[in-house]
DNA sequence: CAAATAAAGTCTCATAACGCAACCAAATAC
DNA sequence: GTATTTGGTTGCGTTATGAGACTTTATTTG
C-alpha cells in the first residue's frame, strides 16, 4: 500500500503537492535558495537524516526542481543547483514565510531584502488583472464553461 | 521516535511547514476555500482516509487554521470553517497552483477568477517595496544585523 | 608515498504515520 | 420504528522516517 497519490484529483495544487508536498522538500529548496549546494551542507544546516536527504534530493532532481552537476575533477563531488522550475518556487517559499511571520510571530533571525536597495520586500498578495489585492472571498472557482463550482466540489 | 519537528531550525518557513507541511493539510485548506465545510464532503471530495481526515481537521483546528462550529440542533452536526489565519493561506495555495500550472501544464479543470469582473487573476510575484517583480537572485538573506548570510547557512 | 579526512551515499533496524475496512453512537429521514 | 447520514474510533498491515553505523572514492596532510 503506497502513499495516496494526488494525480487523480484533477487539481493543480494536488499536483504541486505531489512534487514538493512532504515535510522536507520545501525546506531543502529554501536552503538551496540561500545558496546551499552540497550534500553535507544540506545535511548540517537542516539536520535531516542522510537517507531521507538522499531520497529527497533524488526526487527533486527527477522532478526537475534541482539539477545534480559534477564539480569534482574526477566526478565524485556534486552540487545540487536550482533549475528555473526550482527557482520559480520562490513565490511559494515567500508566501509561507510571510504567513508564518504574520501568524506565529517572526521566529526567524533572517530577513529578506532587495539586493540592490537593501529594503525589505513587499507583502505578497493575490491580485486581479487590474492590480487590486484579492482575498478568498473576492474570487470564484469556475469550471471550464465558466460555471461557479458548488460547495462540495 | 517522533517525526522531526522543525521548531529548532529558527526558520519561519519551517515553522509554517510544521503546521501545514504534510501531504493533506493544504489540500484540506484549498477544499475549504472552495466552500467545503462538512466532514463527509471533505472525505468524498478528497478521497482521504477517515482517520487521517479526522487527525488533520483536529490539528488544523488546534493551530487556529480552521474553526469547528456546531450547526446541528443538538450538537452533533459540525462545520469546519476557515479562520482569518486559514484564509490568509490563500496566497500559498495560489502560489502552488500557479507554479504547477506553469511547469506541469494545467491539470486542473478549474479556473480562478475575480468575482466582480469574471477575469482571471494576475500571476503572483514577489515584489520590492517599489513594486518591481523580484526573483531569488534579486534578493539577499540577511541576519538581524543586516549582514548577508553565507552559502552554508 | 602513506595515512587521515571528507564527500556522498548505502544499510539496518526501530518507531511513527498512513491507508483500508469495519465498527459505533447520535441525529435525522422516511 | 427502521434506515440512513454524520462524525467519528479501532485494528491491522504497509510504508515512511530517524538514528547511526558502514562503504567508497577523492582530496588533504604529514
Amino acid at each position: 500500500m503506497t502513499r495516496k497519490r494526488f494525480d487523480d484529483l484533477n487539481c493543480s495544487v494536488a499536483c504541486a503537492l505531489n512534487e514538493v508536498g512532504d515535510w522536507w522538500s520545501l525546506l531543502v529548496i529554501k536552503q538551496a535558495m540561500l545558496g546551499t549546494r552540497r550534500f553535507v551542507d544540506f545535511q548540517n544546516s537542516l539536520g535531516i537524516a542522510r537517507n531521507i536527504l538522499c531520497d529527497r534530493l533524488s526526487r527533486l532532481v527527477d522532478n526537475g526542481v534541482l539539477a545534480r552537476v559534477d564539480v569534482g575533477e574526477h566526478g565524485t563531488r556534486y552540487e545540487y543547483r536550482l533549475t528555473d522550475k526550482g527557482r520559480d518556487l520562490f513565490t511559494v517559499v515567500v508566501a509561507l514565510r510571510q504567513w508564518s511571520e504574520r501568524w506565529n510571530g517572526n521566529r526567524d533571525d533572517m530577513q529578506l531584502v532587495e539586493r540592490s536597495s537593501g529594503e525589505a520586500i513587499a507583502p505578497l498578495a493575490v491580485r486581479s488583472a487590474a492590480g487590486e489585492a484579492l482575498g478568498v472571498r473576492d474570487v470564484l472557482f469556475v469550471d471550464e464553461e465558466g460555471r461557479p463550482l458548488e460547495s462540495t466540489g
